[in-house]
DNA sequence: TCAATAATGACAATATATTGACAAATATAT
DNA sequence: ATATATTTGTCAATATATTGTCATTATTGA
């Protein structure tokens, strides 16, 4: 019975296409990594009091050019506005963010960084930096390249 | 003072490498996709009684070879052992899964498929594999091939 | 074989995240 | 301009996930 569905977006493409199983074996696999990639992250950040609720935030914050509010932060980071509020919140009870005027937005403040969490952030860019050049020193930038040019591809079409 | 640091793990790469920040950026965009590929999943299965803590086990025991574990189906997922045995007790006493016996350890059972389990398989590959053909059109099979193994490479130095 | 190490099930406490709802602010289209 | 749709903050309920612990089972190495 499985595999006997035919229905309007096959396009005459088989059920059964090397690209298909591709790509969920893909998606499977990218389940694995974000966990992995969490775990990396709690161990790289314990001595620094961080979790990967609030090291995300500040990766968020950090990696964003323009200022970003809690919503832009939950996009970034693919999660509910209202989980980042909450993390925001006792961040920002906790020194390390500061909710600034957004001029664009009466209500929506723009979400920065504290003096205490730029200190925060450095230290977590001297154990973030190694780490990553570390983990792509055999990795050619081409395929650092075409994998985040698809990861994007992709996030462009669920968005 | 950010960015100057110069640690034992440098090997002569400069710190604003290409590479490091490409890095950080991909990390950060899995983040992303993760996120909007478990909203892609919860849509697709919301008629089904389906969430995405169900859905992605079905998928791990679907897509394994051998059987699978408890533990097992965690380290596919990336998730701790203790939350896939939360859902997995439950969806057994929905009757959509079944401990079997494991041949290979006598506590540690094989979760497979329920009859009523492989009818809800079959609904959900009804979805997602037109899904996963759309999704996949557009991009040439050289890329995806180069992303998984990209991705399984990152995997293996996180494990 | 056998001691040491790792993996597993079970339970509890806590953290994190989603979902739904509603009012206020903003953006959009006409 | 103005009506409509979307976004946002907030609060609450619930779901999901992590972490820690301990006894039991498996695995590994000497």
């Amino acid at each position: 019975m499985i595999g006997s569905f035919v229905g309007p977006f096959l396009r005459g493409q088989s059920l059964h296409s090397p690209k298909r199983v591709l790509f969920l074996d893909l998606v499977l696999t990218l389940f694995r990594l974000n966990g992995l990639l969490i775990a990396e992250g709690d161990a790289m950040t314990k001595d620094l009091g961080l979790t990967h609720a609030r090291w995300k935030v500040i990766g968020a914050i950090a990696l964003s050019n323009a200022g970003l509010t809690v919503p832009g932060i939950a996009r970034v980071l693919g999660q509910s506005r209202q989980a980042v509020q909450r993390i925001t919140d006792v961040m920002v009870a906790d020194g390390i963010l500061v909710y600034t005027d957004n001029p664009k937005h009466k209500r929506s403040a723009l979400v920065t960084l504290s003096e205490q969490g730029q200190d925060t952030y450095t230290l977590l860019r001297e154990v973030q930096d190694p780490w990553a050049i570390e983990n792509t020193e055999d990795i050619p930038i081409e395929e650092l390249e075409t994998t985040l040019r698809l990861i994007r591809r992709l996030i462009k079409k669920f968005n």
